[in-house]
DNA sequence: AGGAAAATTTTACAAATGATAAAAAATACG
DNA sequence: CGTATTTTTTATCATTTGTAAAATTTTCCT
């Protein structure tokens, strides 16, 4: 996906605008298996995936869990960097070969409060991002494991093909062997 | 809590700016039990608390769930409203008889268009409602219900003197009963 | 204070999910 | 093509959490 349509996605901008983010967006290429975010770091840069597939997934003592999946056109980002300027709790693997957009948020930051139309981009991606997770985060309590399989299945049915299970399983909070006995069921 | 300090605790804003959002913020009181935001609406508001303490739950076919209590400082809102116009998928019940700051939706939403300071503001506002959102979401994979209550009570112990079982134990993603053989156990 | 209503706890049983181990299948790669 | 590695599935048993109903405690109202 083009840089136009993506940041035209999160919100309008006027070209002027639009032209003053892109004279600070690079490209990037790395191939799967790739860390590009760390959690024990502050982090510099976003991304905009222009090709490819990435997870986030944070750890604790004895597991590990993903709670986030981006593709074309999703932004990749650590939250807590970006917003705090603190490291974050995640890291964010590359799943396939990805072609990236970079962009500083050092740039970003000093064109929100030069821009109007930049500044209240800003704020319309995160309230985007804010009401997916608001989402998430509520609709996951009124389903059971199997309803929410069948809902990502259903609305998300490229993902289940361009992830590995143990990843799917994860995100839906499950084990693997409880996935597994969902997909046994439902086929 | 009063009006200059919660809006300063969102992002410090230039007195200018702030004289003009308070223009536009007037108080009122509703008793316990008053349903503030309702879910099969498009809200037009938004709430500061200057005290007491309110629950926002979702309704499903057979279950509510509790989702969100917000007390002194926090602000109230259906946040699918005020980003996207369109009902949300919640209702806030106050707890308390509670005084409150209320602020029209659209009026801000004009302010952020003229003001870059207000932009900003409502920028780190979405930003910092996203952080906690986040947290929730990854943080409640990595604790079992117990820990979950336990570390509500170390970091909240006024929330569960203030709000009954009933609602707290939503909140933890689990049921009453399960609630109350947790408190048995840590007692 | 007294009694009704609401909230909380307890108990018994059922269902869902997890842990572990091992087999089967798919994939990667020399 | 064949082997090693990774991923997925299957089976068993243990644990957690849920459901329902009764018992107890607290709150609220007159």
């Amino acid at each position: 996906m083009e840089i136009d349509q993506i940041l035209n996605n999160i919100y309008p901008l006027p070209e002027s605008s639009k032209s003053v983010i892109k004279k600070y967006i690079s490209e990037i290429s790395y191939p799967k298996g790739h860390i590009l975010l760390r959690a024990d770091k502050i982090e510099t840069s976003i991304y905009f995936i222009k090709k490819g597939i990435v997870r986030a997934y944070a750890n604790s003592a004895d597991n590990e869990i993903t709670f986030f999946f981006g593709k074309e056109g999703d932004t990749v980002i650590s939250m807590k960097s970006y917003v705090a300027n603190e490291k974050g709790y995640e890291d964010i693997e590359l799943l396939e070969h990805c072609d990236l957009y970079e962009l500083k948020t050092q740039n970003l930051q000093q064109l929100f409060e030069k821009d109007i139309a930049i500044a209240n981009w800003g704020r319309k991606f995160a309230e985007q991002e804010l009401i997916k997770t608001e989402e998430r985060l509520i609709f996951r309590e009124f389903r059971t494991a199997k309803e929410r399989y069948i809902e990502l299945l259903t609305n998300n049915p490229d993902l289940i093909k361009r992830v590995q299970l143990g990843h799917i399983a994860s995100y839906l909070g499950i084990t693997q062997v409880s996935l597994s006995r969902i997909r046994a069921e439902v086929k």
